[in-house]
DNA sequence: TATGAATGAGCATTCATTCAT
DNA sequence: AATGAATGAATGCTCATTCAT
């Protein structure tokens, strides 16, 4: 029974394919995978996309997209800022499994030679900047960039750490709060 | 015949795969690959190792030996100890290419759903006891355990970022500093 | 809407499929070049033609057609024709990529098997008779079929000559007046 | 049962290629027709070809090394010579089922855009050459070079002729003694 | 008529692994 | 102990053709 809205069948391949990243990660994944997961014919995925890495990419951005209209509809006090921002991270790293970690490790991973590395760096910049300017209007005494930095890196290693072992609740909180003092 | 004794083989095969994952990481590595740089003929790898993934093994059980050796053998004051420490995972962070930060992270992907989780948990566990008990000597102003996680974690955050963007070293430096200072 | 009479749709696709099949040949055009080409829908073309064979072979026949009705117009004397033959083949040969010469022995070539032998044989046989009546108006000291039948071979000799190197112009030229010269 | 010599293997796969070249052409020739001619594994094949093309030009280049061996082991009187050169050609269009004639001009076609024209120019060349040096050393009342471009061409008429519609014997039989009185 | 989404058979190619030698 | 020829499952991808709309 073919026919059914064209972008219904993209944004359910996406949906599945999501679902595939989250249980596989991205090296493990292939056309078949995907194709298996939609329920879809062999040849039916690429009149929508012509790789594992272009629905993984899609998915990237949307998500990327996502996080920017979130992050725009906030305005609130600083310190609250910042607390959310680590709760959020703080849920992701708790349950790492509903979220696309490692797969997006894994993307990274596969493409560190040929994405230019500046993409990534410049990524790092935007997000502690964006971090820096928020530090900059609580009460902070340290330099508000070194503790960007700080607060970025090491969600990041909570991140990667959540992949591989299963993270302590209590710990993770702790942790968040110690961020929060030392800013 | 060219190796007198089988183990010279063994080790010969490990020395080349251990340059190879050094280049190629661990998800692309075939055992063609590794073959390849050893120059031996395609069954007869099969007599030393049965695959790559346990040929990846039998190297991190190695570089696990070691470094439990390295790391008995230092007897210095407990800041140095911290210290030294710090600078080593900067070195590695540094040049990542060197070392086998990509490949450890892709092995440890791959098997994240294989291998009980607790094993890693353990790791973590000894290495932040370990550093605890080095920070409970030093004038400390919080709890060791939490600094020492905290500690643990930037790093792995640090090592990660590592290899998909290059690292400023005085931004390294000042955070290895600021970890100090916190204690 | 676009096409008042469906027939006028049937001419446009013919015309554009020509036109691929001067460019690309026979055997490398697929039903999807010509759907390009013509830039209607998938589905579209199977409404006039249901194969790509069916195609080319309705250009041939159209082909076969317009040279029958300009040879039956031709009452000049019979050197003239022969002449004005060989000339024809002549500008033929020398730009083959104008025409589909390519093309029509790629086809050949692929229903060598189906089509009777003897459909070929027919061809080959009026061709030569009609050009062996010629000659024999002509003054001309051999067996006229002979003198045709070396002519039709020769020509279709240069003819698949020109598909895979360029020919010279004036050898053609010369060749052209030394088969007038030995009818 | 694995296990033969390798270079007997390699001289399997092209008799059996070269069967189902003769029977198939070249273009409709996949290496999945090879892989079953020769009754051996998907995999196999790739360890002695790369693709069908490969095979198709080894075989031709033995084939041209071949004739290249009988070409100089004649050492006859320059008519003789001629006339078994035509003979030879006459096996061959007469029994084009049993020679490569469809597969060589389908690959040819198939690379006229790759292959410089030049080179098919200078095969073209050389035979002509060669056969003129023949014609000189005749009694011959035209320019021996014309006489082996027309010869030339007049065979490679027949060539593709005999794809296409079977040849009468007879037929040819006299055009090739009209071939040889007009030297 | 016309569309184009959907299908599935078909082809090329790679690679871990086996096993006769 | 060592070799490397052979295998076959797995993957990516293309394309003619169908059919609901």
């Amino acid at each position: 029974m073919p026919y059914k809205k064209s972008s219904e069948k993209r944004e359910m391949i996406l949906r599945k394919a999501s679902e595939v990243f989250r249980t596989k990660g991205y090296a493990a994944v292939s056309m078949t995978d995907i194709i298996d997961a939609c329920g879809i014919s062999k040849g039916g995925i690429y009149l929508y996309f012509k790789s594992v890495r272009e629905i993984f990419e899609t998915l990237l951005s949307m998500q990327e997209q996502e996080e920017k209209e979130t992050a725009d509809s906030t305005a609130e006090d600083p310190l609250t800022v910042l607390w959310m921002y680590l709760q959020t991270q703080k849920e992701e790293v708790l349950s790492p499994k509903e979220h696309m970690v490692v797969a997006l490790y894994e993307y990274l991973f596969s493409v560190r030679n040929e994405i230019g590395e500046e993409i990534m760096a410049q990524r790092f910049k935007t997000a502690t900047d964006r971090l820096a300017a928020v530090i900059e209007e609580c009460d902070h005494k340290h330099d508000p960039v070194i503790s960007a930095q700080k607060i970025v890196l090491f969600i990041e290693g909570l991140r990667v750490s959540s992949i591989v072992m299963p993270l302590d609740e209590d710990m993770v909180e702790r942790q968040m709060r110690n961020l929060m003092e030392e800013i």
